[in-house]
RNA sequence: CGGGGUAUAGCGUAGUCCGGCUAUCGCGCCUGCUUUGGGAGCAGGAGGUCGCAGGUUCGAAUCCUGCUACCCCGACCA
């Protein structure tokens, strides 16, 4: 029987897919494992770019723009990188279609074959190395601070809306430094800077660390990272940003004279946040009756919804509403009036609440009497009746009330899910039943990071910065460790 | 790339085992009237290469062969 309503199944993923599609975000497209971002997904999108942009360039930098496609040759010159990402590239072979059997089919045209591939970058360090050699050559050329607002291509064997398609958005930032210092502490910025938009705008909580060795981004020589907790209990990166010392410098011979007139290597960062973080939205805040939206990246903050039986019912509601919207709209905050003919009010509120957005009033008959309206908000679903009196201001401070709760529900919700734990028992039963994080004691190794991944599933999600140091032994070989990090299941 | 599943109208589906009349039903869509405080009611109507290509048959959505696409689980990954 179809429903209109979102049903959560068993599986976590098909509810996952079937509110992506039915709150109207994106759809799966022709061309397999690629998504088309629908107006509404796109609006919340360029929501979070906006604000990406400002804390960007409040911190310094600037937009630039590199081309789509990569020589092959170029991602030779970094042999981590090359390793990364090799398995997962579009490539270009031909420049040119000819017609075959009359007009009716294409073929690639053999005599437009490139004398070099091209790939369709899937990040783009490669190509901005090369053209940093070009912009540097003294100390006063440094920093250069430039961020990129672009899709990427990886060939991925699986895909899935928003968490991993074959296409995708994204902003890499790529800078260049003088010292080291500079260059670690550049990295340590833009991960607050994506954390404290995660948490202020997106309402997710998220844990800030580092990434164990084989996490790590292929050419880093460390990765930072913001790890984010899901319902389910499973974690979400939501953003990199990564300390790339020099390898990319010496892999593009990118030098500068220094002060002492000595020729040194550059010194580089990369750091990225990319559509995903749509997904992580969605997946933390919404329920069974659809979506559910921090006000902050609400593309509809607040809807009104008429309820009227003539004509002259409807003119004075719109007389009243029209008041509202402007003085609501003069507070910065996004209003919809739906006055539509089509759909009946109850229709209405459902449509909205499967969009997510936050604040819903109801107008009709009986508040134009009492002078009232009554006001639904989104994350609780709880309604309350406002005096109409003063009422731009009591939504706005709804609105802020509802991007706390927002965020203090999906922080008790981490912390109830996460587990210490001190056995190897225990973590298996936080893993595999009690689903969350663990909490645990690792011996630093790759081969026992590698070990409790085949047998669990689990990784090493995050080695938080604000750690505390206690000695213990390390769940699965039993050596000894100075701290415990952060294992859970991974999407 | 391995394992499982699905493909019938814009969406969701019945029918497939066991071949047979005009391919079922719901949502949505169009027209009209009545409705409007949580997905309206009635009446009438439009809409289909049954995934594609072959084959078997008097006759195929249904049986056979091949192909393709999508979904889920794994491996890979942000």
């Amino acid at each position: 029987m179809a429903k209109n309503f979102v049903t959560r199944s068993e599986n976590y993923s098909e509810w996952y897919n079937e509110l992506v599609i039915k709150a109207d975000l994106a759809e799966n497209s022709a061309v397999r494992g690629c998504m088309v971002i629908k107006p509404y997904g796109y609006a919340i999108w360029e929501k979070m770019q906006q604000t990406l942009d400002k804390m960007f360039k409040d911190t310094g930098h600037v937009n630039a723009y590199f081309p789509l496609f990569i020589p092959k040759s170029f991602f030779e010159k970094e042999a981590e990188h090359v390793e990364g990402f090799a398995k997962e590239c579009a490539v270009v072979t031909h420049s040119r279609l000819r017609a075959k059997q009359g007009m009716q089919t294409l073929e690639v045209d053999p005599d437009s074959k490139l004398e070099e591939e091209l790939i369709v970058r899937p990040t783009s360090e490669t190509i901005i190395w090369d053209t940093y050699k070009k912009w540097i050559q003294s100390y006063r050329d440094l920093p250069i601070l430039c961020n990129q607002w672009a899709n990427v291509v990886r060939w991925e064997m699986r895909t899935r809306m928003f968490l991993r398609t074959a296409e995708f958005l994204w902003q890499e930032g790529h800078t260049a430094h003088a010292t080291e210092e500079e260059a670690v502490e550049e990295a340590r910025k833009m991960l607050e800077v994506y954390a404290t938009f995660a948490e202020k705008w997106l309402a997710i909580p998220v844990l800030k660390g580092r990434k164990s060795a084989q996490e790590r981004f292929a050419g880093a020589l460390e990765t930072f990272c913001i790890e984010a907790m899901m319902q389910d209990g499973k974690a979400l990166q939501a953003g990199t940003s990564h300390f790339l010392g020099q390898n990319f410098a010496k892999a593009f011979d990118v030098k500068f004279l220094n002060k002492e007139n000595k020729l040194e290597y550059v010194w580089a960062t990369s750091w990225g946040v990319s559509t995903r973080l749509m997904g992580a939205l969605i997946m933390t805040h919404s329920d069974d009756n659809g979506l559910v939206l921090p006000p902050k990246l609400a593309p509809i903050q607040v809807v009104i919804i008429p309820i009227y039986k003539n004509e002259e019912q409807l003119a004075q509601i719109s007389e009243k509403v029209s008041e509202w919207k402007k003085s609501l709209e003069d507070k910065g905050i996004s209003v919809k009036y739906d006055d539509r003919e089509s759909h009946k009010p109850g229709w209405k509120f459902n449509e909205y609440e499967f969009k997510g957005v936050p604040v819903r009033i109801a107008i009709g008959p009986r508040d134009l009497e009492e002078g009232t309206v009554e006001v639904s908000r989104r994350d609780t679903l709880e309604k309350e009746i406002f005096q109409q009196i003063d009422l731009a201001s009591k939504i706005e401070h709804l609105l802020e009330n509802i991007q706390q709760n927002l965020y203090q529900k999906a922080l008790t919700l981490r912390e109830e899910k996460t587990y210490k734990a001190d056995t190897w028992e225990e973590f298996k039963d936080i893993i595999e039943n009690k689903q969350g994080f663990a909490l645990a004691h690792w011996d630093g190794t790759s081969e026992t990071e590698q070990k409790i991944k085949e047998e669990t599933k689990a990784t090493i999600r995050v080695i938080t910065f604000d750690g505390v140091e206690e000695s213990g032994t390390c769940i699965y070989s039993g050596r000894p460790s100075g701290r415990r990090v952060v294992f859970a299941k991974a999407y």
